[in-house]
DNA sequence: CCTTCCGATGGGCATATACTCATCCGCCGG
DNA sequence: CCGGCGGATGAGTATATGCCCATCGGAAGG
């Protein structure tokens, strides 16, 4: 079909507008497409690519996974995130956690199917114990499950959510508990704890992860650090007066996701929080009021990778 | 992944769609969702199917020749058809002929790059005449033309818009004009004049043509056969009584694409239109005016083929 | 009229995709 | 507890697709 007979321009985007229309709603091969146009298969292919270059042809997921997978599209370009899973929010109960669970799960399950020894580094958090709940069964004594941080109150109490050890039951690996409470008194004894051969090993191991799954926590009143006790209203005020928007594995930042240098935390005693570099550093959290906290995390690259609810991910976005 | 965790049906279905989404929207190959879903390259391949077949992606055409192929889609399916060609129409002059002269040719065109002899046959009109004229010139000297009906008025003198020798002119290949005149004087004479060599040998090749294309002609004051003289308004308003609504190379039929049987019918010379069997009987026709007797060719299948505008695809439609 | 250049073309090949088949796993009835 | 059944899986393979490159032909400029 000689195209020179008219504009060609316009004549070889029909063409390719033909042809895309043959191949992605017809459901025609290239084959059967340079045939019924006249042209060579090479051709019909250039047409086919043309077609998808101009963007003549849209393609729509029916599905309510697709406007998800679109906002984690946008959340990983927006802030250089490795990986970023968006669970479809349920209308009725927008900020469920099982969705998130589910796809958190789903994330670790694909690093724990490698054969290869990986170490799993984790956080507390509701978030964390739903995802771990949300596991499979599955025999994976090649792996090292570690702690970030410790799950002792000053007391010696145990914290609840302890994501770590159920991992590590679920799986059948090893795992190494956080040898340290949440918070030393001051500095000084965090220093002293420090130097224990138990805590310079795991904090090493929690420095080598190869993923490393965190929640993130709000500086409000319903702040988890708040309700479990390790930071009584006046010190979540001061801090607040200080720029805190968030923490995560007790580590408090402002707005734009910088550790605040404040007495807090230079007591917190928890593994140093990793440089999200290559290594995937995820944060499972949704809700409105974690929303600034998800926000400074991302912004500061505290994080390289999100685990979130659709309504939260639209928020971010907004 | 264990899709058993939770309804099955969901689950699966909710993979399809990611890796449609993944395959479709982000333009992964299937190797990488496989990896990227923890899943075998052969289970990617049937999810990206599901999605397709479960219809989860949508692709829709961002082009006016998306609009045309969907409407050329939908009356192949209704009608039938074998082949079907719809025409961008000019919104400014609806039912201008070369958008589908165009259309028309390349189908034609299509035909005559066969290196093996073919049989054409060809109708009379504006539709046709236009068609031809769209071709480019090309040497096709194995194929033979051969009109299905004369250019003769009963006086001797030619009709406009014969197709026939301008093709077979264009491409130069042999031709066979149609030897009888339009119409006989009376059954008759009609009889007597079937008789001759040349006209046995002619309508022999109509029949075996491996392409017909025809126009389509409607049966009111604007009606071809009136305008050129071989309807009296009296024979219009009669056979109109008797149900006609349009006629093919002068086979006039009604509303349920029936030749009737009536005195002009018996009268006319033409080659019998042929079975629309699995060769191709094409109808190059468009315009409100030509609405009805189109519809009444299609619902009578005396033609497998259409090649019109759009706007007369979507009256057809609806 | 000739030369040069640019885009289009089709052959050939590496890769990706679709399909078939044997097998496996979990479920169910006996 | 066992055998049969149906859907899911992975290996293997035929087919389709994407890409590189040499070539061609028409347009612009000398």
């Amino acid at each position: 079909m000689s195209q020179n007979r008219f504009t060609p321009e316009t004549t070889r985007l029909d063409d390719a507008a033909r042809a895309g229309w043959l191949y992605y709603v017809a459901g025609n091969t290239q084959d059967e497409i340079a045939r019924k146009m006249g042209v060579s298969r090479q051709t019909a292919q250039r047409l086919v690519a043309m077609a998808l270059a101009e963007r003549l042809v849209k393609v729509r997921l029916d599905h309510p996974i697709g406007r998800c997978m679109d906002l984690a599209a946008a959340l990983r370009d927006r802030f250089g995130l490795i990986t970023c899973e968006v669970a479809p929010s349920d209308p009725e109960a927008p900020d469920l956690l099982t969705g998130i669970a589910i796809a958190a799960a789903a994330e670790l399950e694909r690093v724990l199917k490698s054969p290869e020894r990986r170490i799993v580094s984790l956080g507390t958090g509701r978030n964390l114990r739903a995802t771990v709940e949300q596991l499979p069964r599955m025999a994976c004594p090649q792996h090292v499950v570690v702690s970030r941080l410790g799950n002792m109150m000053q007391d010696g109490s145990a914290t609840p959510y302890n994501a770590t050890i159920r991992l590590a039951e679920r799986i059948g690996a090893p795992h190494f508990p956080y040898p340290l409470p949440v918070l030393a008194r001051d500095a000084q004894e965090l220093a002293a704890m420090q130097q224990q051969q138990a805590a310079r090993n795991t904090i090493r191991l929690c420095a080598e992860a190869d993923l490393s799954l965190v929640g993130i926590g709000q500086m409000d009143m319903t702040a988890p650090l708040h309700v479990d006790g390790f930071l009584s209203t006046a010190e979540m005020e001061e801090l607040a007066r200080a720029g805190a928007v968030g923490e995560i594995t007790s580590w408090v930042y402002d707005a734009q996701g910088r550790i605040i240098d404040c007495a807090f935390n230079h007591r917190v005693a928890s593994a140093p929080l990793p440089r999200a570099g290559d290594r995937p550093v995820i944060a499972v959290a949704s809700g409105q009021a974690k929303l600034p906290a998800i926000r400074a995390a991302l912004n500061g690259r505290l994080i390289n990778g999100l685990v979130t609810s659709e309504a939260t991910a639209e928020r971010l976005l907004a």
